[in-house]
DNA sequence: GAGTGGTCTAGACCACTCT
DNA sequence: GAGTGGTCTAGACCACTCG
């Protein structure tokens, strides 16, 4: 028993989701046939599906079943977003403007991702009428084939990823950092140059563990803030 | 059923927590022990010690048992300190200055605290000889009676909380911000007027529910940054 | 009413820690 | 070896959802 009965399960389950055999929005077996199928019992089967209801990957309901996580244009900004308005509400952000170009990978592009070319995604996003987002985005182009051939994209990115291109965003590492406006910034937000924002760097991990995307964005802070909770 | 079983047997153990009859590196019953003592099977006994131990209010070891989480100067560092160096290992910040006085509460500590007076620490803090957080946290004064006699305070406050005064903090609700240095800040971290920095309002919450802390940080974020992961 | 997840039990055995 | 948490089972009943 050196690997756990649920492990098993747990792994069978994200390598479905992985492969495609489940896809957002796909309604998983009910427990007692899980179990049954992989050879455990109804409360093993149950250990893995909640460890995965709490990573986010499933949902369940009672009365209804357990289902793939459908990523949302709203878990997305939700989750994933965390600009907030003075009273703690979401921030509904909205695209201002787009750019979407293919480019030579960086040195630590190729580190991160294994490839020599990536998809670059420039974005301005907008709350209440006012620029306050600058965004770069850049990602692996033999994961996401095609995609610049889409745009414009959508407001909500991951949502994109996992309904286009099976990948699914379970985690998101940021690091952030007090900056001055560059004249882009200043150009883009109409502000100051000099105004200080906060900019942060986030790696995008998907349910296998790989880092699918690079973003660099850079917030403007006045009427905002970034909201996080720690536990 | 309305209000299931475990839930009792979580409520039970928090209280005991806030009551002192557990206090920081208490042990707790055996699984069954405690079953048999609060009228459950060890299974339901188990499952509100996970969710506890998930809290981070235990932690429980094979072989040993469970015990009431102790706020370590480490885990006060690690967890509600976000400063982290370039490759991502934790800044170890140390204690550059303290100034400790009781004042009248604004309308919003009143608010917040239901108290008329508060503590108020103000304190600078350095990495590697550079003093970069500048920080002033209130408290309301009856939940931390005598605090400014114990001056100078140790490091980390949170264990300070927990060991002196039975409080623990449980989580932290962060809002952070992009600001210019002021005058003070630069004075203090021996920086320009007008650096860039994060600015940090957080209010920390302990284990029943209430807020016992707010605080407001500014971070030089030149050679650190303010690290999350969200899940 | 059929099917789902949510709660709860009683009992078994395994893996780890400490003395 | 005694005591702890970790895994696993089989079965029961409750609560919710939906046709």
């Amino acid at each position: 028993m050196s690997v756990p009965l649920y492990q098993h399960v747990y792994d069978t389950i994200i390598a479905r989701i992985v492969d495609g055999d489940l896809g957002p929005g796909a309604m998983l077996p009910s427990e007692t046939d899980l179990g049954r199928e992989l050879g455990v019992s109804q409360g093993t089967a149950r250990k893995a599906l909640i460890a995965l209801e709490q990573r986010g990957i499933l949902q369940r309901r009672q009365g209804r079943g357990t289902f793939v996580t459908t990523t949302t244009p709203e878990r997305d900004h939700f989750h994933f977003f965390r600009l907030r308005l003075a009273d703690g509400s979401e921030a509904s952000p909205e695209l201002e403007s787009e750019r979407v170009s293919r480019r030579a990978a960086t040195e630590a592009e190729r580190a991160l991702f294994g490839e020599d070319d990536v998809f670059e995604i420039e974005r301005g996003r907008s709350v209440a009428g006012r620029v306050v987002v600058r965004e770069v985005s850049s990602l692996p182009v033999t994961l996401f084939p095609g995609l610049a051939d889409r745009a414009p994209l959508p407001n909500a990115l991951y949502a994109l990823y996992q309904q286009s291109y099976g990948i699914a965003i379970a985690e998101a590492d940021e690091q952030l950092q007090a900056v001055l406006a560059s004249e882009d910034d200043a150009t883009l937000m109409g502000i100051d140059l000099g105004t200080p924002l906060i900019q942060v760097r986030r790696k995008a991990i998907d349910i296998s563990g790989r880092v699918v995307e690079q973003r660099l964005s850079r917030y403007l802070t006045d009427a905002l803030h970034y909201a996080v909770t720690l536990r």
